[in-house]
RNA sequence: GGUCUCGUAGUAUAACGGUUAGUACAUCGGGUUUUCAUCCCGACAACGCGGGUUCGACUCCCGCCGAGAUCACCA
């Protein structure tokens, strides 16, 4: 059997938005399962959309991912160059077989000829096929002038992986340009010429281009190629309306997810069974278990929503998969940076401390900016937030000080600071001053932290240590 | 307009032609000594419509409706 090679073809003109990250990681599950090759070429041929930086961009993301290319920029490989701007000779040599068969003819007619045909055909309600205006004696190629397909009309058959039979009639080929006139060659014959020379034997690719395939198979004819497998990729769409997903959106790169704390582990997950599932009621899946279960037959034929909240959902669940199977030490080499500026004054050890009582509360990773701040700071005292409180604010101010003189002398008594000894504390002081544990442990707990919310008291106290946790109870109570 | 594709709860999806149409997210309710979250339990909620074929249709066929894609010297 013919060794598997897939590829992703982006086009470097900004950022790869999620919507389009999927047209990556499907191909390299593809390749990954079967022991197969998967390229990563750059289709820069369109000059004016060309940004700089976005190669960078796009090798960043699928790096960040974990979605590495055999063949492709950086790494090299036997088919180099793998950007398509530095392939032009190539491109003008399949032309020319194009042009000795007779299949290809260079077309002087000035743009705003072909644009007064158009209008033509649009006012006669007929649909606008270039091939029935071709100039009656195209001059020979050269730079400057578009080369175009000598489209044959008939009819195709073909089977896509994805949607399965197609065929389509020969109204819908024609002479597609080839060759513009800045010799770049458009996408439509360079990424066939590309596929042919790389060896790639499955195409992936966005449902766009479905209705374009019967002029690719016409041109695999014309070069006399074999057709590799097409698969079609159903579009991902906007959350809301029914279009597809895009930066107007407001469509997020990857990298900004990276940089919110989004774990890649997660988004390879989320993005991988948006339109695919392998049957079961599985949901969370390895990378691993992605290339060992992925199929195409089970790719969805029809457009998935993107939905963030189950991104961020599956997220979570990846934060404490990492913490409760790995341990805190490979969840915490993932979060750095996302801590709050204060925090770089305290070692490790501590933030370890800190991140396993918290971990559960993550959505994100940046979360740790805004719910631990308490951990690195004196929370700035809010008498409000302690009074208005819905338990608290039953009591009047001279129980409050009571029990925070109590909380104190109970504390200070310990000879033990550790979350069983807090917790025995704890459970005496409710005894002792006959309270509900939503009034006292609200009371200690806003008193500590003066956040809305926080991990277990018991946890929280011990992380905190003996010394700071009685300071601020103490400044509590004077402030009461 | 031509051509093509798609159509199960709000969302993502499952279901040899025979199931009370399953699961997850979201939402709502409840439980785990405070809060927020995790975790657990429960509730709500779907086969676009109409014809066939069949003992029986979400599943096969046809029509309709709805949504999308494409008709560039962009990819």
């Amino acid at each position: 059997m013919k060794k598997i090679v897939t590829r992703f073809a982006p086009s470097p003109t900004g950022y790869i938005h999620i919507g389009n990250v999927r047209s990556a990681i499907y191909p390299y599950l593809l390749a990954r399962q079967n022991g197969g090759i998967m390229i990563l070429r750059i289709e820069d041929t369109d000059r004016g959309r060309y940004v700089e930086g976005a190669t960078e961009l796009i090798e960043d993301t699928l790096n960040w991912l974990g979605l590495e290319w055999d063949e492709g920029p950086i790494v090299g490989g036997p088919s180099e160059p793998y950007f398509q701007s530095e392939r032009k000779e190539i491109y003008h040599a399949w032309a020319k077989k194009l042009i000795e068969s007779g299949r290809a003819y260079a077309d002087p007619t000035p743009p705003e000829k072909i644009d007064e045909y158009r209008k033509e055909c649009n006012e006669k309600k007929i649909p606008f096929l270039y091939r029935n205006f071709r100039p009656e004696n195209p001059p020979e190629w050269k730079p400057g002038i578009p080369l175009r397909f000598k489209s044959e009309p008939k009819e195709y058959f073909w089977t896509d992986e994805v949607m399965g039979e197609m065929h389509a009639g020969p109204e819908v080929l024609d002479d597609i340009i080839l060759i513009k006139k800045d010799g770049y060659p458009t996408y439509n014959f360079a990424h066939i010429v590309d596929d042919a020379e790389m060896g790639v034997t499955h195409v992936m690719r966005g449902v766009e281009y479905l209705s374009s395939t019967p002029n690719y198979l016409a041109l695999y004819e014309a070069l006399n190629l074999d057709r590799p497998k097409l698969v079609s990729l159903p579009h991902i769409l906007a959350p809301t309306g029914n279009k597809k997903l895009g930066k107007r959106d407001g469509a997020k790169s990857a990298t900004e997810y990276r940089d919110d704390g989004v774990l890649p582990e997660a988004m390879l997950n989320y993005l991988a069974c948006l339109g695919w599932n392998d049957g079961t009621e599985q949901e969370i899946y390895t990378k691993d278990e992605l290339i060992k279960n992925f199929s195409l037959d089970r790719i969805q034929n029809s457009g998935a929503r993107y939905d963030e909240t189950k991104l961020l959902w599956m997220n979570g669940q990846w934060i404490r998969r990492i913490f409760d199977e790995q341990g805190v030490d490979a969840l915490y080499e993932k979060t750095s940076g996302f801590w709050p500026g204060t925090a770089a004054n305290f070692d490790d050890e501590y933030k370890k401390k800190v991140l396993s009582i918290i971990y559960d509360r993550l959505k994100v990773l940046s979360d740790l900016r805004s719910m631990t701040s308490y951990f690195f700071e004196v929370p700035r005292l809010d008498l409000d937030m302690l009074k208005n409180n819905k338990f608290l604010k039953k009591l009047s101010e001279s129980e409050l000080e009571d029990l925070m003189k109590k909380t104190i002398a109970k504390f200070s008594a310990l000879s033990e600071w550790d979350a069983d000894s807090l917790q025995g504390a704890l459970n005496e002081l409710l005894e002792e001053t006959s309270k509900k544990p939503a009034e006292l442990f609200s009371l200690i707990r806003i008193a500590l932290s003066f956040a809305p919310f926080s991990p277990a008291l018991n946890l929280t106290l011990e992380v905190l240590g003996r010394e700071v946790s009685l300071s601020r109870l103490n400044s509590v109570a004077r402030a009461i």
